[in-house]
DNA sequence: AGCAAGATCGGT
DNA sequence: CCGATCTTGCTG
């Protein structure tokens, strides 16, 4: 039914592979009766305790203990009294890595895109390859991959802050 | 129990 | 640039 839904060996691969091939791709959010089907558009990518940016700098915690879960797994947690995002589990068990969707055709912003889809900490640890609600479908890439920093992590000093693992399309 | 900070956004 | 708004995790 789903033929192009994507399966977990493509989001259990590092973090840094899948990231900027999430592009192009669909997510898929079920609403009631109707389907919304949008292009990811911008991602950013955070990869495993050492990475300072990363939820997972301090080790498990309530909140993200799904992100060491092998990839596949939704990731979502509330920020700023207000808004949800939106992250995909990547890698292998027992190495926290997350993307981040920053934004998707018609809405950008990571906060946008998750009031408008609809998604809430209802969401936390669906199966992407499994859910009967959000999943990701195949997509073409259309344009090309550019880079740049991730936004929003000064906290993390110099070096993180200026990994280029943000991946836009242009 | 209290508090500071935050992977944002929209209005000045 | 600044405030809104509230969960989380750390400190005591």
């Amino acid at each position: 039914m789903n033929s192009a839904r994507l399966t977990g060996g493509f989001f259990t691969r590092d973090v840094l592979e899948v990231a900027p091939d999430l592009l192009g791709k669909n997510i898929v959010v079920k609403k009631k009766d109707a389907e919304a089907r949008c292009r990811i558009t911008e991602v950013e990518a955070y990869r495993g305790e050492d990475d300072l940016a990363c939820h997972a700098s301090k080790g498990k915690t309530a909140r993200n203990y799904i992100m060491y879960e092998h990839g596949g797994f939704i990731y979502v947690y509330f920020i700023y009294g207000m808004y949800w995002m939106l992250n995909v589990v990547t890698g292998p068990a027992a190495e926290p890595q997350a993307v981040l969707i920053r934004a998707v055709e018609g809405f950008a912003g990571p906060g946008k895109l998750t009031r408008e889809l609809g998604i809430d900490r209802s969401f936390y640890g669906e199966n992407l390859e499994k859910s009967a609600r959000i999943w990701v479908e195949e997509g073409p890439l259309q344009g090309s991959v550019a880079t740049g920093h991730r936004i929003g992590i000064d906290y993390a000093g110099e070096y993180w802050m200026t990994r280029p693992w943000r991946y836009f399309i242009v």
